[in-house]
DNA sequence: CTGAAAGCGCTAACAG
DNA sequence: CTGTTAGCGCTTTCAG
């Protein structure tokens, strides 16, 4: 019987409807011999317990939301991925959401999750300044939500970092043992955290170190092979050429290491490139790409796990994770070669 | 307000609660003044609709469900981008599941998508013998879903197609145009549709070209790099090795990259590589990998087209939808060289 | 065009 | 341990 309710197993099984959604939910001690004829009638029936009417009641859902630029990329795909699986283990699913950082797209599926009553929102926005969430988070502060890798002004929210100061001084420190002085710096959207981070970072090894600023070996634009490409053949074509590129995300690297390779500059002979997120992209190029590593599947892991405890009640003041990035090394880098 | 019900909503504009419904789902003609009336009411409240409740009444959810092996893997990340894009256009949102092929961890998901009654599931196990996909196709032969790139034997549903014996076969009249006589074929996990169609069309072009088959040149394993980088090492070795590889995907093909370059056999001068999918990684190795593309986006597409047409009853018999793979020529394929 | 009333299928007191 | 009852918030006849 398709559609069975617990009216019809209550019947079948000769109990009530509440000995059925007691032995449904687990929700207090029911006479075994009761037990088995629901569950036996369960079985029969081949009825299938329709959790929108228990949602509706209990006021959960168990669905996530996951609100990201776009699954087809890598670093937000492996994110995506352990969030999905922490998930799962805790019995929530997820709904997917691609914005490609558009903030309209994004309020949209915002507004349809909430009217979905899904029970809390992952964010992977990268935008600092996202007016999205700040609304969300003043209409609602005590909604569960986690912001992964980034911060939104004047919002104290479950936020999952991980630390780019540390990332940034880690990869500049490498650079500068092989005796590169000469390092140019690609970073990726300015508007975002991880942009500007880094760019500090960077800025800030420079001054502690005694090393000369220059202001032509910065660019930065998008996450993307192009602008890595781009902003790298501009680099090399520069009349004193950086001996090292730092760049802010794989994919800029990626772009760098195919300008480098059309110009004829070998890696890392004459030209050493640095990537950031360590991807599965990472280890395919040719030469495999050193970069620092975030550890993109703890970061979706902890985030969801941080809404679950909020959800769940578990937690209630806001929670800042930040994990630690690690130096990868690969073929890509190698000592300055006079 | 938060949490207001359209009971507020109603005393507010000084309607009925029908009233309201009415123009939440413009079901029916509404006198203008009333309509903005309610209108300004629900701004005035914060009202949210509750889509538990609504969808407890319509028996449509508007969500779908993604079965799908590893959203990390980026064949599977494109095909998921165009699902959920093709969902959002259409007002549906999609709860995607990671399954690693495993049969129990599907079964489970497709268990619970059910319960919270979601409106379809697209699905893209590759296994040929699915019983989870048998057993809901004959408990529920009308449920709509869709599977894309395989098929499920006795199980006439919906499906996606990409015609593996035409991608082969222009796989391998390119190769041998080259003048490839000896070309290795590596496939990945043999139960699936994908490998036994293009070992197949390998073996048939074979045949009908009057080329010697030796079973030496075939394997098998799994759709990963590291099988083909195995696999591609046990060819290579071989006293006779194959001048070509062959790989049923992209990844087996950076294996095979990657066991050559290690070898010291160069590609394409000693080597031709060629893969299968034209995933994103395939522009980014080196030599950038020849290969046949799937139209990944289109296959996402349509297969979301396909159950949301079900699911709205606009169609009721199944539709097998074939797609055409195309070569696309890149840089590990070459000539061979005498 | 509008309102009253009857559910959708389930959970959660509450009384027994 | 079990049944009764009152909703959860909405859609949908059915009268009017």
């Amino acid at each position: 019987m398709a559609g069975a309710t617990i009216y019809d197993v209550a019947k079948k099984a000769g109990v009530s409807i509440s000995t059925v959604s007691r032995v449904l939910n687990n929700s207090s001690r029911v006479k075994e011999s009761n037990r088995e004829r629901v569950l036996q009638a369960i079985e029969e029936l081949g009825y299938e317990r329709n959790l929108l009417a228990a949602a509706l009641m209990k006021k959960n859902t168990h669905t996530l939301g996951l609100i990201i630029a776009d699954i087809a990329n890598p670093f937000y795909a492996e994110i995506a991925r352990a969030v999905e699986d922490k998930a799962a283990e805790n019995h929530y699913n997820v709904i997917v959401c691609n914005t490609d950082n558009d903030l309209k797209k994004e309020a949209a599926y915002i507004t349809i999750l909430r009217q979905k009553r899904i029970d809390g929102i992952i964010f992977t926005t990268p935008e600092i300044n996202n007016h999205n969430i700040k609304k969300l988070y003043q209409e609602q502060p005590d909604f569960p939500m986690v912001l992964i890798g980034s911060r939104i002004e004047g919002c104290t929210i479950d936020t999952v970092l991980v630390d780019n100061s540390l990332g940034t001084t880690e990869a500049m420190q490498y650079l500068t043992s092989l005796g590169h002085r000469r390092i140019g710096f690609i970073y990726g959207l300015p508007s975002t955290l991880s942009s500007k981070e880094r760019l500090t970072g960077y800025l800030n090894y420079l001054v502690d170190n005694g090393m000369a600023r220059d202001n032509k070996l910065i660019r930065g634009g998008a996450f993307k092979i192009e602008n890595g490409y781009q902003k790298a053949r501009e680099l090399l074509q520069l009349e004193d050429p950086p001996t090292a590129i730092f760049a802010a995300n794989d994919l800029i690297a990626i772009g760098a290491l195919e300008a480098a390779r059309e110009m004829g500059i070998e890696v890392p002979g004459e030209l050493s490139i640095l990537g950031y997120d360590n991807t599965s992209l990472a280890t395919i190029t040719f030469p495999r790409l050193t970069c620092v590593a975030q550890p993109m599947a703890e970061m979706g892991a902890r985030a969801a796990e941080m809404v679950i405890e909020r959800i769940q009640g578990r937690r209630s003041s806001p929670k800042v994770v930040t994990l630690l990035p690690r130096l990868v090394i690969r073929d890509s880098t190698g000592p300055l070669r006079r």
